[in-house]
RNA sequence: GGCCCCGUGGUCAAGCGGUUAAGACAUCGCCCUUUCACGGCGGAGACAUGGGUUCGAUUCCCGUCGGGGUCACCA
């Protein structure tokens, strides 16, 4: 009896390697192309993490004329949720990543390296995990889950390394016969990798991100097939980035200290190692200390989270972006209307440290992002998010439709557009005093400022809609206009020279603008009251301020 | 606890032996001949700490402290 029969005893249907070997050729791709992947693991809702990784990967493939592809991590059945694959993938697509290859929807795939869900590609790891059984170089484990707790306790208690390795790897050292005996006797075990490595030893390794960085050597015989047949992520990994021809393996950071196993696998299993570039997370502050951003406690962790709230997908894009490479915001700065795809991200520029989450920032990004879109972008997508989230808003839309536009194109189109909104869940508050509809249903009193007598209100708004106001009027004229008004009731008619001589006068023009402002809308802030005129008419102006001086 | 990584203003960050230590967001003030927003100008605000090395350290080395990651038949 020897290795190879003991592999034969264990897989025995399994296909050489070398059938797996020829069926995924090296790919043919152009000098310096990068092929990486997304491997995300279906076990809960899309994590903006994963978002900012897939954005990362997918980007400097496109840069480089490469491949990326989509690869779902599904060994672990017990973790897995419903629907899990299809939420990744729309969550993917919404912000614009679609992968080269991979899983699509409805479990569709396309490309030549797979299948792509690790959960069918079982036969394929069994083969290589017999192909190391054959040289000796992975081996049966009989132990049970309470052996290895035992073996644990006693490590810690002797305050020595835990693990399965040396001379606690007890498995490791059985006969051939032995393995052999216990099998046929029906004994349960799983397949554990023999570990070549000292721990005494150091390893360096340049990670594309991180530097580099030394690790001692691994020497854990871990699992390489669970006793469900499937693999473990780092054998899947090694196997799976060989056979696909992955060139750089784009992932968390949490796998930096996995390196040295991960290196060891692809050695020993006679692959070429691929580049890693581990990127840092994205954290929170809680509480003074810094944290990843979590599914369970910060609702900004999950991607839903921007749509709901209304923010753009291009406005996370580009704060995403600008988290990667800080040169994108001032690439940005000078090319206002590139698309992202002209900016080149650097993986080697990405931070080595976890950025604080700032939603300050992303919300100013975001407003620059709808201030750059045109009142009909802005109808559109204002009302895309009411269609889900805000029925009344949605309704008023569809109802106003030339009239909304004009009302998104207030302040909008020049050079310096407006940017007070930055989600489009701000819209309803930010114009609604546009609309009857809802301006009727606004029970706040009318909050006037410096003039708040009844009387000099009502004089005010009398004399302008009797005698000033011309819906025909230029923005100039019209300003003039208020202007002789306020001369004609004796307040100041220029703010200079309210200023100079406060003792002369009462109030000054701007105190009469906001009269008719407040009148007209219930707010001391607006945009350009000539434009709001403008868009409202005259017959809803003048229906107004008779309201308002009942 | 072992191992590994990191530590520039409130936040994101340039700089990598000699700089008045950039810039962005936030904040404060002024200006933009009506508010707000936009824009412009300006202010305040940082190299965790102690030792080295050096003519000179934010930059290099060591310690300390602080933060993060990892030590599964999870990924």
């Amino acid at each position: 009896m020897d290795y190879k029969d003991l592999a034969n005893l264990i897989f025995p249907n399994a296909k050489d390697i070398t059938y797996y070997e020829e069926k995924y050729p090296e790919r043919n791709l152009p000098e310096g192309a990068i092929v990486t992947r997304y491997a995300p693991s279906p076990t809960g809702f899309m994590h903006i993490g994963g978002l900012y990784q897939g954005i990362i990967a997918k980007k400097v493939s496109e840069q480089t004329k490469g491949v990326f592809f989509l690869r779902v991590e599904d060994t672990d059945q017990k973790r897995e949720i419903e629907n899990g694959v299809t939420e990744i993938i729309n969550s993917l697509e919404d912000y614009g990543i679609q992968a080269d290859e991979g899983v699509f929807q409805n479990d569709q795939e396309k490309g030549n390296y797979g299948p792509y869900k690790q959960s069918q590609r079982k036969e394929i790891y069994q083969s290589y995990a017999k192909y190391l059984i054959e040289q000796g170089k992975a081996y049966p484990c009989f132990c049970s889950p309470e052996e290895i707790e035992q073996i644990r306790n006693k490590q810690e208690a002797a305050k020595i390394r835990p693990g399965y390795y040396g001379v606690w790897a007890k498995c490791r050292n059985n006969t051939v016969e032995q393995m052999a005996e216990k099998i046929k006797n029906g004994e349960s075990y799983i397949i554990r990798f023999k570990s070549p490595g000292r721990e005494d030893k150091k390893i360096r390794h340049k990670d594309v991100i991180k530097g580099n960085v030394e690790f001692p050597e691994n020497d854990q015989d871990i699992v390489i097939i669970k006793a469900d047949g499937l693999p473990t992520y780092h054998f899947a990994h090694a196997v799976d980035d060989h056979l696909m021809h992955t060139t750089h393996v784009i992932r968390g950071d949490e796998w930096l200290s996995s390196v040295p196993l991960h290196l060891q696998l692809f050695q020993v299993l006679g692959f070429k190692a691929p580049k890693y570039a581990h990127i840092a997370p994205i954290m929170k502050n809680d509480n003074g200390n810094k944290r990843k951003l979590s599914k369970r406690k910060d609702p900004e962790a999950a991607v839903n989270y921007y749509s709901e709230q209304g923010i753009p997908k291009e406005a996370v894009n580009e704060y995403l972006l600008n988290i990667a490479n800080s040169t994108f915001e001032n690439w940005r700065r000078a090319n206002p209307d590139k698309p992202i795809k002209d900016f080149d991200l650097q993986l080697n520029k990405m931070s080595v440290s976890g950025a604080l989450f700032d939603m300050v920032k992303l919300l100013d990004v975001s407003k620059i992002v709808i201030s750059k879109m045109t009142s009909e972008q802005v109808y559109q997508n204002a009302l895309e998010w009411a269609n889900k989230y805000d029925e009344q808003l949605a309704k008023i839309l569809k109802e106003n439709k030339e009239y909304s536009i004009k009302v998104f194109g207030i302040e909008r189109g020049n050079k310096k557009p407006r940017k007070d909104i930055s989600k489009w869940s701000d819209v309803k508050e930010s114009i609604s005093y546009m609309y009857d509809e809802l301006f009727e249903k606004d029970n706040t009193e009318y909050l006037y400022q410096v003039i708040n007598q009844k009387e000099k209100i009502n004089k005010i708004l009398e004399l302008y809609i009797t005698k000033y106001y011309n819906p025909q009027d230029d923005k100039q004229t019209w300003f003039d206009k208020i202007k002789e008004l306020s001369g004609e009731l004796s307040y100041a008619k220029e703010v200079k020279e309210f200023k100079a001589n406060p003792e002369k006068y009462e109030a000054h023009v701007g105190d009469v603008s906001t009269v008719l402002r407040v009148a007209l809308t219930k707010r001391t802030n607006t945009p350009d009251m000539y434009e709001i005129m403008q868009v409202l008419g005259k017959d809803v102006i003048e229906q107004r301020f008779k309201k308002a001086m009942q």
